[in-house]
DNA sequence: AACGGGTGCAACCGCGAATCC
DNA sequence: GGGATTCGCGGTTGCACCCGT
């Protein structure tokens, strides 16, 4: 026996919503309330099912909707919360007053989700993908681990081949050949090193980090190039700047390194304004709480043991998940 | 100016959960 | 208790707009 549909679909109007439509469901809405939809559009006068104005209602009516820009608090919140909750979307807009779970999801489709790995992070997982080939190395046999490592590595690949390419950076500048005759991942590092060998992102330890890369990066907290805010992704290494595509690729290790240095003296003062922002309240919550372990964070790497991601706390919620 | 690809967002779809009767 | 109905969620699609060529 199948379901009956919400409505017939030979009556209903479909596709955009106009101005007047609008007026429609909002007035009577204001005047009956937002019970039963089904019968919403029959009373209100709308040639719409029930459910197309329950969604219109929800994500765009709504007289407490924010509309416009998320910000930089808004979005880290999300990748927070994503990381803990995974798609939950309408959990993770119940922490964001005025945001739907529509809103959140393409915000997360469209953009977060492109900047995470855009900055090497897997989006899924939230672990760097440097990580994740460990991962597989450790926890895989061969000849499992060159096949699956080899498909991770196609996928980061890929992603930087995309930024690369819309950054218009030479692609003949990075040597992705094939993998090593012992297709181990983490010799990826040495994959990476492009023609003139200028540039080697290798922390020494045999597995490629970007956390390593400048110590005015490190994932979640407030100094990383995360962000909206321009002033972050100019904060970011050189070496992070030309993996997002917004660098020269062929930054040498001197220059790197001299620029890292100039990282950190910038980021102490970027720390204290943040600081000062957050002071003032409001709905920054978000930011603080990646921001509480910030000092310990800014001279280590993000490890396998970083449970930052996971470290929260009841009070921190909003809304308060079951 | 025309075209094509990319992007962002509103809206739709299908499913499972919750509620009603 | 169980079927019918409604609601809410997450994934996907369609389309308008933007931007580079």
């Amino acid at each position: 026996m199948g379901r009956i549909p919400c409505c017939e679909k030979e009556n209903v109007k479909r596709g955009q919503w106009t101005p007047e439509e609008d007026n429609k469901l909002a007035s009577y809405i204001a005047q009956h309330g937002t019970r039963n939809w089904r019968l919403i559009p029959k009373n209100a006068g709308l040639q719409r099912c029930g459910k197309s104005c329950r969604l219109r209602w929800t994500n765009y009516l709504r007289p407490d909707l924010k509309h416009g820009q998320f910000s930089d608090a808004e979005e880290h919140v999300i990748v927070k919360f994503h990381s803990v909750l995974g798609n939950r979307w309408s959990l993770i807009a119940a922490q964001l007053p005025g945001r739907t779970d529509n809103d959140v999801k393409n915000y997360w489709n469209t953009k977060l989700k492109k900047k995470l790995s855009g900055m090497g992070i897997d989006p899924v997982t939230h672990k760097p993908f440097s990580h994740l080939m460990a991962e597989i190395t450790t926890t895989l046999n061969p000849p499992q681990v060159s096949h699956l490592a080899e498909a991770a590595l196609g996928c980061f690949k890929d992603e930087m081949l995309h930024l690369l390419t819309k950054k218009r950076v030479g692609l003949n500048q990075i040597n992705f050949s094939s993998p090593n005759p012992n297709h181990n991942p983490n010799n990826f590092n040495q994959n990476v090193d492009n023609e003139a060998g200028k540039m080697k992102l290798d922390n020494g330890n045999g597995i490629m980090k970007l956390w390593d890369m400048g110590n005015g990066f490190s994932y979640g907290s407030s100094s990383s190039s995360f962000g909206n805010d321009e002033r972050h992704e100019g904060s970011a290494s050189p070496a992070v700047a030309a993996w997002k595509g917004h660098g020269d690729i062929r930054t040498s290790v001197a220059e790197t390194a001299a620029a890292e240095e100039e990282e950190k003296r910038k980021l102490k003062g970027e720390v204290m304004d943040q600081e000062e922002i957050g002071s003032e309240g409001g709905r920054g919550d978000g930011m603080m709480m990646m921001r509480r372990h910030h000092d310990q964070r800014q001279e280590r790497a993000f490890s396998v043991d970083d449970n930052d991601l996971w470290d929260l706390q009841a009070d921190d919620l909003i809304n308060h998940m079951v």
